[in-house]
DNA sequence: CTCCTGAATTGATCTGCATCAATTCGGTAG
DNA sequence: CTACCGAATTGATGCAGATCAATTCAGGAG
């Protein structure tokens, strides 16, 4: 393995702030492989042996019951995924799949659980990147609960923006397919979302979106930080509060509500 | 605080396994506070000083955008709540109330941060604790994104029976309207829903459900162990990979998915 | 270049669920 | 007991989003 993708690995939130004989610990036995695109890595119900840590390409996290298929999140790198089931020793909830040619570093689950156990300092950082995670979670949920399609994408797309540069123009990551199931819609919709967001100002043409009017698009979408994870808060300036890790499977990831920023720990920087 | 309710925060999977002084430190400055119901115990948005120990009473957890709100989780004693938060010493993602009388023990959150840098078991506990919470929400979004309403019923009340005693009879915890948005669905609909399911055996009265024919029921709802936490696995006996903990925000309590079983480390026991 | 294939779009229609409105039910105070 | 009030149910209607079907578009192979 290059001592570049280990020092991308050292870098995550997981792992930047333990102490070296740990890392050394939580990282024995770890081997890097390539995949190629439409890879299943894991599926859902399978017992999971390794952490991943996606270090280049794109990974599909999804969900199925009864012939019917959901996109959970895309990775995108450098994060690491199923951290959950690793620290439970527990079997997969969500299958695995490369959406293009991929680079994993395979982490076996014994050496992370080791290391929680030694040092306290990456138990820390373990509960940090779940409660990271968990908070991501809610935040989807609230997402699909409280908001229709259009909306969503309305707020999708303000997070891309938020992440990119806040620029007019965003790029889509993914095919529309995959976004459609991601914002819990059908592709059929999700174009006639596109549509209805002209009149806000937002212009598709494939995968480039130009936002003409952001504050029509805003006052639409209404993003709101306890959701969108990119919103801005009202308010001076947060403490250590505002800390939120977007370490593991968020992290740079266009997740579930499609609303977490490419930073770890930025927010108000 | 009484001896009794001490025990019974000892008993929590996030307190059992660490050491007398850890508990000591964790629980520093801890106070035992009693609420009417409907009390707000916590905005979202608001700082988060303590982990809430619930240990008498129901506490409604749920989010608001754009005055619409939705219901998260309920929550039934002992369980823990906003653990994330606490652990990242960040701002609420989710209100919560009290739909009952309710006695309750406020942790301090400082307390709870410095035994995790102090006792790497605890850390290993928090980390268990959150990896179940998520898991949890996982579990929800897809069966809210994969099932329609009636499905979502029809699971969440074989997840009742599950949890009380696998009889024909299952009694509904909460008021219907509090269902309803628990499951994703106004209260009108939550009715009609009942009424499909009379060609399934079950019928309601008032808080009271008699199911007649779960065979039916079962084949309508199609529980999936990897959706519904008490649905039984294929296969063999499982080994550590299945002690899938449920202490925190969702234990006994009719979580989001109201799959959650009561027992911390049942399942196949 | 053309052909081919899967993605994306567009249109027509259907349906699950929400909404609005009107009773009915059930628990509580007097 | 009766009166009252919020919860629950039931009915009528509307709408968001799914489904089905038909093109159109874009990328890759030959």
């Amino acid at each position: 393995m290059r001592a570049y993708d280990m020092d991308r690995v050292r870098g995550l939130p997981l792992f930047s702030d333990i102490a070296p004989d740990t890392f050394r610990v939580a990282t024995a036995g770890a081997h890097l492989q390539r995949f190629p695109a439409g890879t299943m890595l894991l599926l859902e119900g399978d017992p999971v042996d390794f952490l991943y840590v996606l270090l280049d390409g794109q990974v599909e996290l999804h969900g199925t019951w009864n012939d019917r298929e959901t996109v959970l999140a895309i990775l995108r790198p450098v994060s690491t995924f199923i951290l959950a089931a690793v620290v439970l020793n527990a079997d997969a909830l969500m299958s695995a799949r490369t959406l293009e040619r991929c680079e994993i570093l395979m982490v076996p689950g014994d050496a992370i659980r080791t290391a929680m156990r030694l040092d306290p300092r990456f138990g820390v950082a373990v509960s940090r990147d779940l409660a990271g995670c968990y908070r991501g979670l809610v935040r989807t949920v609230k997402n699909h609960k409280l908001r229709n399609s259009v909306e969503r994408l309305a707020n999708y797309l303000l997070a891309l923006r938020a992440a990119d540069n806040s620029g007019s123009v965003v790029r889509l990551h993914h095919e529309k397919r995959v976004l459609a199931s991601l914002l819990g819609m059908t592709p059929e919709n999700l174009s006639r979302a596109f549509s209805a967001l002209q009149a806000y100002g937002a212009n598709v043409q494939g995968a480039i979106v130009t936002l003409d009017n952001v504050a029509a698009l805003e006052a639409l979408a209404k993003p709101d930080p306890l959701i969108d994870n990119h919103a801005p808060r009202g308010g001076e300036i947060m403490a250590e509060a505002d800390a939120e890790i977007w370490s593991s499977e968020w992290n740079r990831a266009a997740a579930l509500t499609g609303a977490q920023t490419a930073a770890g720990v930025k927010r108000n920087a």
